[in-house]
DNA sequence: CTGAAAGCGCTTACAG
DNA sequence: CTGAAAGCGCTTACAG
């Protein structure tokens, strides 16, 4: 019998379509009596609603949210930070009847969710300008939120306050009493030489943030420490590589640019004998929900996850609305300390 | 100069839309010139492809699948293994090309994404049938698979041998001398009462499998144990009270229905100076991450979420290519034996 | 290789 | 309170 539409009903109750439309999405539209008769025939005709794809082409929106993550999902989905942000995204959206959809970059299929797939606006998290996704984006000139990414004219940017987190990071060990310090970062390719040596200009918004606030703390401090970096968020081989080269002349203590990366580097110094924190003091960033449960347990930088998501959801609703597009203030972060740094020996 | 659609390009170029549809969608049906003037036209213009919605309704395809999740998106994701799964489907998907769009429960929004967004499948994750979500999805007569849920006609089942793991895991008890031995679940009232006295018909069919697992290898061997259960999946407060309760009188052992579960026995028996292995054996399930990281580390059922989330994406690909909805075999488990078990002392 | 026709299923003003 | 008209932007056969 064919697919049962508005039209279907709308014969079979003896009125016309619009009506059957109302009966759905304007219920104010007509009376109790008439709206209970075309529910029940729809009912009766197997028929469960309006078709969404129609009625996103005639009302123009479709109640999706898409979110660009750096990699594809399944690496992102292994980083519990990121886990945590689709996580306070997606129950934000929820709360405002929004869905969130996942856009992967493009594959081999030949489909690129950023250009092909509908939705209302997208949220950008931690990714390049240059990026395919988010160029795709921009070329729809959907509205669009940016999470700690490169600012951009016109796009709203969500972040936290990097310089300052990694300021009290720096600080908390100058404080300690040390001054043979190691920094490492992504997105750098630093390779273990000292800071003054390097130039930054490769590195994202985040971790240029971060720089300034170690450098900032290190250099009132006299401090110049070694630089270890990798070229790419390849938080795998090369890091591990450097940061074993760096441990053949150890400093005291090590500034990382995530608390993965800070585990990478506590499991090199076991591997290798040296002790945390006695022989070296190592503080992450994130405070991942990792930090708290190895051991020793990680002095970290903390950032709210969940504030963070529901300020990226409250700034893209803001743009839906078509109310100014402005960049909250950064979010605050709070150094935590823990038992992997302590005083030189 | 108003939205750029196919027929802004067509009249720019001197074509018809078609022509200009053709060359974004059917490259193979024009002159490489003339698609190649078509394409620099809509450059120009700021047209960055054909609208995905009203290509959804004319194609009568997406591109997105949806996902529902036992809870809200917020709990699902508090949730290593629901993560672990949404990442080996999202990952899956992709390769097809396809999007994932996160369903969640309706709100206050008044929004029913199950029933509300336009997509091409969707993917059912450890449901109630009677659940509000599952049930849209099906009046929609949408493709779908279910996932650790209970079966229904013509819906392809996608789980692990759920019996299987609980068997060994229960075997392996009874091989290290254990007799006064509790099992914890969830779905299922029932208050530390001997098993002989509880009837299981409100357990979700996972649960029930897991059960029958435990229960034939702790028949077999003539033991009868301590059911203890939450009404729901209310891993907190109830579960909390009666596994302090089961405590007053200890088991020499646990099995328990998941990791999260295990976890909170360990934690409860600590409390109260109970050590384990040494006087509680426990015995998980899933082989959450964290399993591994605790200490001591937890014995438990092993199952391959990648796995299961590939094969969940493999059976709905073949309902949307109209083939049989065939439930495959159950995927396999493997008992993991770590340091949460030992001889009962 | 190109285009005229019909259609996808719905909603939005607007008139009665 | 109800309905006729126009439109959302695209694609699918099909004819030339």
């Amino acid at each position: 019998m064919g697919r049962v539409t508005l039209k279907t009903i709308a014969e079979h109750v003896g009125v016309s379509r619009m009506t059957v439309s109302n009966a759905f999405s304007r219920p104010d539209q007509l009376s109790e009596d008439l709206r209970a008769r075309i529910l029940s025939a729809a009912d009766e005709l197997g028929y469960a609603g309006p078709d969404p794809a129609a009625r996103a082409l005639a009302r123009g929106r479709t109640g999706v949210i898409g979110m660009v993550l750096t990699n594809s999902p399944r690496d992102a989905f292994t980083d519990d930070v990121a886990v945590g942000f689709v996580r306070a995204v997606a129950g934000s959206l929820a709360d405002a009847g929004y869905s969130l959809v996942l856009l992967h970059s493009s594959g081999e299929s030949g489909v690129v969710p950023a250009r092909d797939i509908a939705m209302d606006g997208a949220i950008v998290y931690s990714c390049a300008p240059a990026m395919s996704a988010y160029t795709a984006l921009r070329e729809r000139r959907l509205p669009i939120v940016n999470v700690e990414g490169s600012p951009l004219p016109g796009v709203p940017d969500i972040s936290i306050d990097n310089a300052a987190g990694a300021y009290q990071a720096a600080r908390h060990l100058v404080e300690l009493g040390h001054s043979r310090i190691a920094v490492v970062v992504d997105a750098l390719d630093a390779d273990n030489r000292p800071s003054s040596e390097i130039s930054l200009e490769t590195a994202s918004t985040t971790i240029a943030a971060r720089m300034d606030g170690w450098m900032r703390a290190l250099d009132e401090a006299g401090i110049v420490p070694t630089l270890v970096g990798t070229p790419a968020l390849d938080i795998d081989a090369v890091l591990r590589e450097r940061v074993d080269r760096m441990l053949d002349d150890p400093p005291t203590a090590v500034l990382a640019f995530s608390d993965l990366a800070a585990l990478e580097v506590m499991e090199r110094a076991r591997d290798r004998g040296i002790r945390v924190p006695e022989q070296l003091s190592v503080v992450g960033f994130d405070d991942n929900p990792l930090a708290a449960r190895v051991s020793p347990p990680l002095t970290t930088v903390r950032q709210d996850i969940d504030a963070k998501g529901e300020a990226a959801v409250k700034a893209l609703l803001a743009l839906l609305r078509e109310e100014d597009a402005e960049s909250p203030p950064p979010l605050p972060t709070a150094l935590v300390v823990r038992s992997s740094t302590a005083p030189p020996s």
